[in-house]
Formats: C-alpha cells, sequence, structure tokens
DNA sequence: CGGTATCCCTAAGGATACTG
DNA sequence: CAGTATCCTTAGGGATACCG
C-alpha cells in the first residue's frame, strides 16, 4: 500500500498526510523545500532548459548541487530528463505533468512572498528592533 | 528600498525577484521551505497552538527546532506569539494574515503531494529499477 | 509549561579537478 | 556540454540538562 495515516489506531485511514513521519508525501514536500529545488523547479515552469542555462537561471548553485537536486526530483517523477546524444551532448530538462502542478503552486507562493517583501521587510525590522 | 531584481542594468526592474541572490522573498522562500517550517504552518492552519501542542502536532520536531523555526516565522511576520502569564505560563501561537496565506498556498501543495503518493512511489520504482 | 544553553556529530554543500 | 569524484568546511539539528 502505497499510502500512509498519522495516527496508528484501529482503524487506519488509508489517505496520506504529510505528518505521519514516513510518509511519501512529507519526503516529497521536504525534497521540493530545499532552496535549489524550489529555484529549479520555478525556472523550469518558465519552459525546457538544458543543464548550463538551467544553471545561469538558477543564480549561485553550484554544478554538483544542480545535479544532486535534479536527480532527486526526476527520482520523485517531477521532472523529466532527455539525452540527446550530439557531440557535444545536449541535455534537456523539463517538467513531467505532475511537476508543472507542482511548480503552479510553488509560483503561487513565490509571487505572494515577493508581492510581500515590504511587509516582511518591515516585520523583520520590528523583530529586530525590539530584542 | 525593500525590492531588488535579479539582473543588474541600466533600469533595474523594481519588483522583487524570488531568483535575485540577495532578495527578502528568496530568503522568505527558504524559510518556509524547511521540514520544520512547513509542518509548522500546516499545523498553524489549522488553528492556534500552544507549544508543546503544536509540538505533539509535528510528530518529530525537537523543543530545540520548534522553538527556532517559530522565532524565524514570528520575525518574518508569518506567526504571532502571545504570551499569557499565568503560573504555569502559556503561549498561544498563530499565523498572521500573511502566514494565513502562505499556510494557504501550503496547504493546496501538501494536498497535491498527498493525493500523488501513488504516483511519486510509482516513479521512485522505476527509476530506482532502472539504475 | 515553555522555553534557553550546551555539547556534539552528521550531513549539506561549496571549491576544485577530472571525464565521456 | 554535462556532468562525476574528491576534499573539506560549515552549519543543521538531535540529545541532554537546566531555568523562569
Amino acid at each position: 500500500m502505497s499510502t500512509c495515516d498519522s495516527e496508528p489506531g484501529p482503524s487506519p485511514e488509508l489517505v496520506a498526510d504529510v505528518f505521519a513521519r514516513g510518509c511519501t508525501s512529507r519526503r516529497t514536500l521536504e525534497d521540493i523545500g530545499t532552496k535549489w529545488a524550489q529555484l529549479a523547479l520555478l525556472a523550469l515552469g518558465e519552459g525546457g532548459y538544458r543543464f548550463n542555462a538551467l544553471r545561469r537561471r538558477v543564480a549561485g548553485v553550484s554544478e554538483k548541487m544542480l545535479s544532486q537536486t535534479l536527480q532527486t526530483l526526476e527520482r520523485d517523477g517531477l521532472v523529466s530528463r532527455e539525452v540527446v546524444s550530439t557531440i557535444p551532448p545536449r541535455v534537456e530538462y523539463a517538467l513531467t505533468p505532475l511537476g508543472e502542478e507542482v511548480a503552479r503552486r510553488l509560483r503561487e507562493l513565490a509571487d505572494l512572498l515577493e508581492r510581500s517583501v515590504p511587509l516582511v521587510d518591515a516585520a523583520r525590522n520590528a523583530y529586530d528592533a525590539r530584542a
């Protein structure tokens, strides 16, 4: 069974729960939450990218971390990887249908945060001043 | 100015951009993305919690990490903290209006991932088998 | 109850070098 | 171009103990 519940009990609910310690959805949420995964998904939400183009788009990421992040996302079924064996080789990354849905929601979150920058900055200043 | 753009240029856009290295929105997205922050926000989306109740809801979190996480979220203006000085003391945590908006979007992401568990599990099995 | 302080260890992740 | 491999440093985060 691929589902999971949060509380052990006599009549377990057979639905996934991000609060459940070993649930796939909780793991996936963590995979998506890392800074590089977030940005990679947002970038791929704009369209397909080749490795180094994606690396330029996600400013500050190292080759190692981008590669590692993409492997995780591919394993989770969020990103597809297509190799075109030319010389020099080219590898095209894109979102799967599920990846598109994830990226869309991530975009809404990013939009909200971008709009809220003044509010967040004010909150931080107030908090730091109060200390 | 509390906004930020991603590309330096002669006519900088005065809008926030999560891709920009030093942008507040990028930092905030990271703060929200950590596993404990995600779960704390999702929990508080269900209603207010006292410290230890929240700790029970977010299974697996240590006192230290929950405390640290809540401080970060409070500083970002996503969570409010109210102390009622009784004996024993009680501290009530809740979402701010901005926190509510963030939590709502996080919930949509979590719902999607919970629904997609079978799909993700299948993708992982396929990926691992292919290695 | 609701934390903070300390110790300690693992793992994230950057820099660099090398390969198909 | 698109990575992998190695090294090395830092910081995330658990365990424990203690305080208002």
